[in-house]
DNA sequence: TAATCTGTTGCAAACGTTTGCCGAATGGAG
DNA sequence: CTCCATTCGGCAAACGTTTGCAACAGATTA
């Protein structure tokens, strides 16, 4: 039913290796041959087809690409960016999404394997073991999470965070809180771990609450634990987070950033579409998800197992204002960061 | 290098076949020797290769998504919704993204189909003819727009308008602006005619601002234009829009639902977090999701060719209010109406 | 003139499955 | 004890490609 090479070298009175070649291996057949296998093939509508291709060469020119939750405004962006970069490399890409689930994910490599090149990994929720198991089956690229040996893309969300808390504490803020995120994220951990120390190393307290499931309503939830606290200002493990928490208070009467500044990470489209505007470490997740797929196609080639760091860069909007220890005239400039693609 | 159904045929002493139906046709084979190599195949860590099982019996067992823009909030809970449903149904799905672009659109159908069993096509930017054409080569469920003879799920946008309509009627809008979307777009035509039959059936002046890019800045960019016009509401032809417009207002000092009352449509997660709250018309994206896979993997069996219609629900929150022509005592009811999945 | 090379094509095996067909073994009925 | 039905498993072809090898013609070189 479907045209197939066998069809074409009939109607253009050559062999099917030589139909093959055409496509495969131009440079190997007569100029003139070719365009008349061309002719015919255009045709009678040919395609190839890439599953005996794949069966023959153990190439699929597939690629899968494993997310948390793809309804989390953070992953779109990505997934967009690596889409649209493999397929200018004539790869196609699997998208599967874990709701946040191990077993969920590691059965899904597992599903994928024989069916793609590689696997992006982003933001697993496996243990190191786990994952070092499956990348035995299948080439593996991991984004947002370091492992040793692997090979890996992330945001350098610890600069990203002493940023964020730099500037808190030049608005004369004394007291940070941080609204942690999920148990299992590699990211959590660094932040946590940066915004920490650079606090302490400014002489302001930090309180850690959580850990929490990194959507609105967690951020919403912790407002009265936020506020029982003292802090004047708060990072969130992410926008959606710090989004909730930003309107809840402001459903309180407690007003932002006069008195209590919100800092989000991510930068998600609607960062900006709140009002007051979220100030938020802006991650780039495009260039990840390109980044991403360029690591895991050079892969084949050498074993060379790179490990690439994306720059954050700290997005100054309006939640964020002078606090109780301000210095005289402090006040918060408008700084847009953000690279454009 | 990777363990075929011959090597664990040659390790469990049985032949190639006999593997090959314990996972294909397990009543074929006697348990005893299916338990055995079913264990053989555990051990070895066999998994059966798609692209060959795909090469004989021309079923995949994966499916392709193509939607206009993944980073359109529209879109990714349909994505999820539409992967988790075919994954229960133990199929694979490609997405893809066309960058709104027609061509690739049709470039992207071509390429895949030959790697899938069928194809969603979301709010397709082709002309009717040529979803016609590709429907040829591959089958197809269309999703948000409405030809003959294709399968199809569309959401009830029109009943969505008439409720909003009314809506804003009854708190005594007499002066109705209709945010117009993209020109390809089947659900911009439908809102925009059942918008205004309705407005003019209620006796009040129905003004049509656009076409538009279906993105927040257009929206905000419309702000002067739609304060021109005198209307006291608008209705935007999705949430993005009237996010964007909703925030530009107020940037201006116009007081929303006081002086202006917005209604967006589609509900994204957004809507509920900026303030004032959005009301908007709730759109079934993850039940249509579902929906058009069941419809792509029966398509198979028989023929037939439904077209689904899926309902949608105004959902009232705090940007809507009485207008001029305001009845004593009209007020804006919370009515919460969305399902949960 | 013979030998070698180059460019082009055909031949056939291989990739990992599925599946129609056939034969062997088993068990029950007559 | 024979016959038939049933269950099970092996054989081999097929799916649509790619690719190493060989064949051939013509051109170049010695």
């Amino acid at each position: 039913m479907a045209v197939t090479i066998r069809d074409v070298a009939k109607a253009s009175g050559v062999h099917i290796s030589t139909v093959s070649r055409t496509f495969s291996a131009p440079h190997l057949v007569n100029p003139e041959t070719r365009t008349r296998v061309l002719a015919t093939a255009e045709e009678l509508g040919y395609r190839p087809n890439r599953a005996a291709r794949a069966l023959i060469t153990g190439r699929t020119h597939n690629i899968g690409l494993i997310v948390a939750d793809i309804a989390n405004p953070f992953f779109p962006p990505m997934i967009k960016a690596a889409e649209t970069h493999a397929r200018r490399r004539d790869y196609h890409v699997f998208v599967a999404d874990t709701d946040e689930d191990p077993v969920v994910e590691t059965d899904l490599v597992r599903a994928l394997a024989k069916q793609v090149d590689g696997i992006l990994l982003c933001s697993p929720r496996m243990s190191d073991d786990q994952i070092e198991q499956v990348r035995r089956e299948v080439p593996l690229v991991v984004v947002n999470r370091l492992i040793d040996g692997l090979p890996a893309v992330v945001m350098d969300v610890g600069t990203g965070a002493r940023s964020a808390v730099r500037h808190l504490l030049d608005l004369g803020h004394r007291h940070l809180l941080y609204l942690s995120g999920p148990r299992g994220s590699w990211t959590n951990r660094e932040i946590r771990k940066a915004a920490g120390a650079a606090a302490r190393a400014g002489g302001a307290e930090f309180t850690v609450l959580g850990p929490h499931v990194p959507v609105s309503q967690a951020g919403a939830d912790a407002t009265g634990a936020v506020l029982a606290t003292g802090a004047t200002a708060v990072l969130a493990y992410n926008d959606l987070m710090a989004i909730g928490l930003l309107q809840a208070l402001q459903d309180r009467g407690v007003a932002v950033p006069e008195q209590i500044s919100v800092v989000g990470f991510d930068d998600i489209a609607t960062s900006a579409l709140v009002r007051p505007t979220l100030t938020t470490v802006a991650n780039p997740t495009a260039a990840a998800g390109r980044a991403a797929v360029d690591m895991l196609l050079q892969q084949g080639d050498d074993g060379a197992t790179g490990q690439v760091t994306l720059r954050t860069d700290l997005v100054i909007r309006n939640s964020t204002g002078p606090g109780p220890y301000a210095p005289a005239g402090a006040t918060t400039e408008q700084v847009a960061v953000y690279a454009k693609e």
